[in-house]
DNA sequence: CATGAATGAGTGTTCATTCAT
DNA sequence: TATGAATGAACACTCATTCAT
């Protein structure tokens, strides 16, 4: 009973074995190899399952990495957003989304590798559905630096999309050695050596 | 014996003009489409230049493309080295850095690219030759900020390389937009708000 | 009672809902596309019926094609020999025949067009049911143009089945413009430059 | 010096042998089978020649036809024109134009049943460099009625456009059974009745 | 030094067909 | 009766690469 719920609740189509089994078998190839290299071939020898089923759920290669990070980033969306609830004064939530995304990165490396050094030089990415939940995920952090501004937390003769930026560049730099050689990292201690750098010069004096 | 001089003047290799057709191709071809999607085909035909010929010079197209990576990071790293003589103090010559990186970025988007979007996750990048050039372009930085360190002038409670990859992580977002949607952007802007925001918290108090 | 009258009327087959959804829906697809490039999955998709389902009623494409060919064949033949009743003379059935077959090809331009063009340069047309019912339609023909010859109409030094073919050809690329181009055209001004231009030359002098 | 010459003249290019092989190739499978079902495979496999190499020398299976149906069409273009000189009169003419597309029908069998029964249902045909070549030799015929009527020894009540079709439509029924079932069949005798026929009905009384 | 010709091994994609339920 | 899921075999097409000349 408790499943029927979670359908009505979720709309969950039925999710045939066989898709199931195809986006499993692209996670495992994602962690091995970068996506460009994987073959349809590869995909369907994975996942145990025949090459055109592929196609019958997934349009093209393309279309089906984008469900994938759809889906994966959907989920950490959710995450960041109840991560923030109940936290006050733009400068906490600044630390906690900056924690929030090295920890992510840190903790799902394969995605963070997509997310950062694969994705942003695909052919249609940047009108894809994955780039729109990027820019809602972008926004989250534009509206905290806002609000700063607004309260007066946050100074006033920078940009909020520089800002951003600054802060998004300065935490993926960060994280890239770990994504880039694999290699684990603290977002403990990188969340903290970043905002000692620039909270100095983001708080309003 | 004007050819000779030309080699003495270019280095080592004879520049044969077939060499020097495909290069100037694959140049051509890369400010139209990312590399991974450039064929040899393409390329031998953009170069007026037998397919078969791109062997004679080139291992492999990934070869091909380094030999033209390093050239234009062995252009740059000159530029940079001579810019920044004559600076006095760690924080003048950060700032200097800092301007000659998102100058470059604006001048040349093309490189830009394919630095910051495309080598990253080839195969064999992090074991090449431009890799190791990058290595050295880093530790220019990187030399800074030690020195600023040493001379008090920078804080030392943040690892050199943190700041380093602060740095390097901020600067390359700044310019992102410019580079993925072929904008044109302010180096001197960029750079004021850059050192704006950062600069109070590297600076030693 | 009413299914067992229907059932009486349309012949022996029951006619299973499925079964007549599949066939509408290739009538609906012959308008848009030849026969040779529709799928079962668009078959399929258009009936809103099951992929495997047609397997049920129908044991590979062409069958499939074929019985709806038969339908219309059927269909017109009876219309054809009704059309002729009454008729006196075998120079005026001539003329009716021959209107006849005009003013088909003009109303139903997706049968005229899968006859003339799609039909004939298929592997098993020659020995289909189709082909068969064809044959008697050209029969009709024949039989006329014997009759005329046997009552001195028709002059006897050409063989009736070449003045069959001579006047099927002629007809038939009378319309083949309006077949071909989907236009258009007038079944009663053709049928008057035919027979002006071939009645002088059948008729017995 | 010979060669030279006429490779001068003709503008003939080298014409490489995996073309010419490929070509021939595809005049085998076309005795055998009809052009949609023949595969690229077949091809090369006929020609004894990769695959690929078609490719390279034909954009796709339909341009490989076209080009071949081409040749052979620009050769009969130039047959029939020369056929037709030195004949005096419309009506000789017309003759003489039925005798050699009944002839040329007769004795290239795989090339009309192509011409009558394949490419008129492809997709681009209609806008096919073939195409344009079908309706200049359309225009010979054309230009006989055409003279004859102006010189009064062709009725002027039935529109040439019609006339012209309803020769070809019957001398292409009349040939039909040859070209479908292969068989032999005499153009005498087929011009003969053809012209019996529609002469009468042609001639201005 | 440079070319034209040719190759082999793959690519993504499509399709008719089958089968358990 | 009808369906969803899955399959296998082929398809046209592409590419980096080689080699004789």
């Amino acid at each position: 009973m408790v499943r029927e719920e979670n359908k009505a609740k979720k709309g969950v189509r039925p999710q045939p074995p066989g898709r199931i089994k195809i986006i499993k078998a692209l996670k495992i190839l994602l962690k091995e190899k970068d996506f460009n290299s994987i073959t349809w071939a590869e995909i369907a020898k994975t996942a145990e399952v025949n090459e055109g089923l592929i196609y019958k759920y997934f349009k093209d290669s393309r279309n089906l990495l984008h469900q994938v990070l759809e889906e994966y980033l959907e989920q950490y969306m959710k995450e960041i957003e109840f991560a923030l609830k109940g936290i006050d004064g733009a400068l906490n939530k600044l630390r906690k989304f900056i924690w929030s995304q090295i920890n992510a990165c840190n903790a799902d490396k394969v995605f963070s590798r997509i997310l950062t050094l694969e994705v942003r030089n695909f052919a249609g990415y940047y009108s894809s559905q994955s780039y729109k939940i990027i820019k809602q995920y972008d926004n989250i952090l534009l509206d905290i630096i806002k609000e700063g501004v607004q309260k007066g937390e946050i100074r006033d003769d920078i940009s909020p999309g520089n800002i951003k930026r600054i802060i998004f560049g300065a935490a993926e730099h960060l994280c890239l050695p770990g994504i880039v050689f694999n290699r684990e990292f603290s977002p403990d201690a990188l969340t903290e050596d970043l905002c000692k750098l620039i909270f100095p010069g983001i708080e309003k004096t």
